[in-house]
DNA sequence: CGCACTTTGTGCATGGCTTCACAAAGGTAC
DNA sequence: GTACCTTTGTGAAGCCATGCACAAAGTGCG
């Protein structure tokens, strides 16, 4: 109802920028702890760790809530960001696997913290089923359709093997579920109209290792190469 | 030694493409598993979910690795993507902070399985340090710069609470490390020539949440609108 | 040996993101 | 009330990545 405030606002916000809200956000919430009460775009970009024309654009995305001569208010933005990422809302997440990873997501206090609530863990192990984590019984993956249906999961985190992920993927899907956050080493097959975000600690590391890797070529391999490049 | 095949491929590799070619490993690593000698961009595109035009473009930055009207032949692939990459040395890496991430981590067979190696696990808690993980003992953090020297450690996860990571970052920056992977919801502040890579979990969920309400709107709010808006 | 078929590697056009630079807008001091 | 100062919001330019479409190159069959 008291949405819409501008049409091309609405469908218009960029991927890229969508990525940076939460840092924003995280930013902002950092100024707001330190009594800070309003901010320039300049010192949100250093707090944020970006350029400042580039806040700025993303900002102008979702409205015009800054002061010229002035800077931002922190808690206003801090709403506006929060409204436009959906957090005044909170969100049933479901956790699909409980090894290492998934036990410690479940522990992870990161995710109450910001509008998110752990409602309903799933393992497929019987010996892991019934144990209680944070306050809450683990179903059995066979109960998923009835749980996350009767608990208003509407995020699933897949925190399974590799050789299970799929298959998880397909079930959640089929009951209804559009958001996946899967952390399993695999490239999931969804329908149009799923959002699946991969987070992948192997791929991480090896985007390092190649950085890592080039560096050290630089120095053993020719360090008058490396001067002369820089020209 | 056997670098530099040819000087502009050294420099050109874009960052967008090092960042899929983790991706591409572990779609051959499944072919070769499955015991596929020969792919076409087509097929590997699929397997990795990308687009078979911008996969030829990836490789292409490598080198001209595939054969016209064959494919691209798996294990040589797998050599030169993880020559690339630099996969094909071992890579010593240490985690920092052994709270429920970091002992996921620690435990997380993903790590090893390719060209990396937990080397040294640290913590700031008295009564965690001695504890044995993955039969390697948890060093005091005080030990930091002594141990990642003696072990040959180059990369560092960093798995503290947020109030410690800026902390850390500048300690292991200090003995000489320049490759962070780090966990924690803080930007770090690094002098140029250290590469960063954040792994944030609430970002991710934040995103998903995005996504998720504007399909709600949509729905709930005027779904002749939602049609309008296709025209 | 030549022809038809397959698949790579890439020139080119398109679109999106980033960055610069500045006009517009608001605040403040006198 | 006016003049000056600060900071936002954005037009415009440049850059990078994506995807199409095709020529070049290799295979295999007759």
């Amino acid at each position: 109802m008291t949405r819409r405030p501008s049409q091309a606002r609405e469908r218009g916000i960029p991927d890229a920028t969508v990525a940076r809200l939460p840092l924003y956000l995280r930013a902002l919430n950092g100024l707001a702890e330190r009594g800070i009460a309003t901010v320039s775009s300049e010192d949100l970009a250093v707090a944020a760790g970006v350029n400042s024309a580039k806040l700025r654009k993303d900002l102008s995305h979702l409205g015009s809530y800054g002061t010229r001569g002035v800077g931002y208010d922190v808690q206003y933005l801090i709403y506006q960001i929060s409204r436009e990422l959906g957090l005044t809302q909170d969100w049933a997440v479901a956790i699909v696997g409980l090894g290492n990873l998934g036990r410690a997501l479940a522990n992870y206090g990161g995710f109450v913290s910001r509008g998110f609530r752990v409602a309903a863990l799933f393992d497929a192990d019987a010996s892991v089923v019934g144990e209680h984590l944070v306050g809450m019984a683990v179903d059995h993956i066979d109960d998923l359709e009835a749980v996350i249906g009767g608990r208003g999961v509407s995020i699933v985190v897949i925190a399974t093997p590799a050789s299970a992920a799929q298959q998880v993927a397909d079930r959640v899907i089929a009951a209804g579920i559009t958001s996946i956050l899967n952390f399993a080493p695999v490239v999931l097959t969804v329908p149009d109209g799923v959002d699946v975000r991969k987070v992948d600690l192997s791929t991480e590391l090896q985007i390092l290792a190649f950085h890592e890797q080039r560096k050290a070529d630089r120095e053993t391999g020719s360090p008058m190469m490396a001067e002369a490049m820089d020209a």
